[in-house]
DNA sequence: AATGAATGAGAGTTCATTCAT
DNA sequence: TATGAATGAACTCTCATTCAT
């Protein structure tokens, strides 16, 4: 009754549809979305809606789904060419940020779930988290940080990566917020995300103490005593 | 053309329709929540909502308010007893997740408000994170953690905070999640609050080392403590 | 949520809309009848319907309900003054056959309820069977029918009024047939029913043999065998 | 534009989507049932319907006149071997409940027909009607039932054979039903058909009587035989 | 201060039908 | 002959809001 198309033209017509599903959700959020503005967006008539998805909900799933293929597609890619522990880090925090910049939606989308779908949230985060736990255990295994529990702190790097990508890719450096004037008057941010560098410095520093990692070109054996003779 | 009450009566239907209106936005979420729901909740007719309030937008945006309000007393009642900065941080942390599992509308309503009033949700974080930016201000000064950027380490204590409090406050323990079994299966959390010790404790010992604060226990002129010489 | 109006003016529109819609599902059957339709025929709003009905399922049945009340009603009205059994059954369907010939609304809703609302139906043609059965059973312990099974019987009359009310009140008089044509070419109906003499004798007549009652004038103990005698 | 189907493979598909015409709508009525749902469990594309069908109101049209056919066939067959007319009767009833009871769709289409189609509606009851007629008009000229008027009467048979198949054949003998309880409590009814025999014998004599034709085993010179002769 | 009837725009969804392939 | 993508009007139903009482 509906779901898969059986030819070119069809595959077309949904591919166009979930584009303008992302484009509209991440505008308007779930609930002010709607088929009507979804359906012009794409430019067909609203029957042809229901040819592919059979309710908004469902469209809107598939999208959390696929976003989160490619946020996390996009941080193992960006993760890549790493060779320690702490420059993957680096890496996938960047294609986080990049593609949030990219992809707002995957943000206002993600957020707003918590009402629409708590089973597509709850594996968006998994999803990601999962990839995280994976790094950190093998990371710890190899004593590049320190003896942490990775099921946590996995989590724990979700919650900064989050909220530091909606403060600063989100809202912008342009945000009125005391304290972190510095930071605010300097919107040269590496590559195409808007993170100020010295807010991702500050986050990957906050980040590496906090796993107990040895700083850069410091010999593993002093771990995390050593970490604050860096730069 | 609404809003204060002129009698008795008139102010405790007012807090009625909060109370409601809290109770019906944390089951529903704002758009799923209706005006109908809400009075019937308070036991008033319809019109009498808008005696008090000229939207749903306007009650909603108060109510944020009135919760940040709530969870910021909160924290610092908490920590109001601390002597030393990590105390105080355990302390704050303890009111957070406690305050949370009482009144789950606070993450809930949050988190959708992105959509439904970006300056509100703005306000939230940015009152909150105002907080940590001067304890950490203070704590810097102090020599007790080492030489961060307030502006910024405090929205990752804020990241940290709401990822750990949606995990294992909101979802519970119970979710299925590979990784951090250990911490599943002890559902045995301190307080009010549904966060397992264990995780707790690897939370407080991450952000303790991000900040390049002295562990506990440690001698305070070694490593963390001298975080703060550096640059 | 619905239903019961608080106030007279409540009351009235409620009225309006059970008269509007009784209008228009007798007019277009229930599938073709829409709220949009009963609304502006009742002259109020879309969303007033929904005040007091909570689907079109629900005021049909409410409505099913009412003309059955009415029908059944109308029936014994005219069968009050009857001193014999078979008068007060003729008297019963010429009631019934005004009433149909008045609110055509309830041959076409009942017919169509079958789909609709199949325990609507079987309320409906239940609560008039009883009536029957009461009557018919009355009747053989007085001797005044044969040695009938009420509960059989009882749904043959149902079928005899349905089928004659459906072919002369509703379809008239002027519907091409052969072999009845005589009763056709004569549209003096006595009372307002449409019914003509001819066929409301003829199927008087043929219940009064299939009752096994005796012809009016004869004495009792005759009853079945000499029914032929009469006229 | 459509309709006769050019090849054997058409001929084919033009029957299947007939047979799964009759099953939907049967199953869900004229209006519930859709294009989709026909050509679905015809095996078929939306698009062939069309081939064949200029509508779904003709699919519907050729049904009820199919079904006619067969339901009058039926009758007929089963009364072939019948010598006298009360055996006739007998066993058309009998064809007719037995083919309702297969095609149960008859019924609840027929019924719906009333406003999807009444000119359908009228041809289907004309039709059966005037078999009737002509069984009743050479019965009652030779004598075998009294001084009836086949135009009338014929109507009065269709009427309790259509509610008394809806009573026990649709409905079946588990209805709550006060009054005609031992008939319920015997469901051994006789051929495939669900009407008890109680039930079927009560009708007939019901018929009989009314027929004013002599009663099975009653010599033919009594009562009923004579009843011709009135008038 | 409080009520609840009334509104009407707009939501999601269905479906008979058309048409290019 | 057969397909299935596309249409768009129509449907049922919801809801924030207004207003007479």
């Amino acid at each position: 009754m509906t779901d898969a198309p059986r030819t070119a033209r069809g595959t077309r017509t949904r591919a166009r549809l979930l584009e303008a599903a992302e484009q509209v959700f991440a505008e308007c959020g779930y609930s002010e979305a709607s088929i009507v503005r979804i359906t012009e967006a794409a430019g067909v008539a609203q029957g042809t809606f229901y040819l592919y998805f059979s309710s908004k909900l469902e469209i809107f799933e598939e999208l959390v789904e696929d976003l989160n293929r490619r946020v996390r597609h996009a941080m193992t890619e960006a993760a890549a060419g790493a060779t320690t522990r702490i420059e993957s880090e680096r890496a996938g925090f960047r294609g986080f940020f990049e593609f949030t910049a990219q992809h707002p939606a995957l943000y206002r989308i993600v957020r707003e779930a918590e009402f629409v779908s708590p089973s597509a949230l709850r594996l968006h985060y998994t999803r990601i988290v999962d990839g995280y736990i994976d790094g950190l255990s093998t990371a710890r295994d190899n004593g590049e940080v320190g003896d942490i529990n990775p099921g946590i702190v996995a989590w724990i790097l979700m919650g900064i990566g989050e909220m530091v990508g909606m403060r600063w890719v989100l809202w912008g450096s342009d945000v009125a917020d005391d304290g972190a004037a510095g930071a605010e008057n300097d919107p040269t941010a590496s590559g195409t995300s808007r993170v100020p560098d010295e807010v991702f410095e500050q986050m990957m520093r906050f980040i590496q103490r906090g796993l107990g990692a040895p700083a850069p070109g410091t010999p593993p054996e002093h771990a995390q005593k050593t970490g604050k003779d860096r730069t």
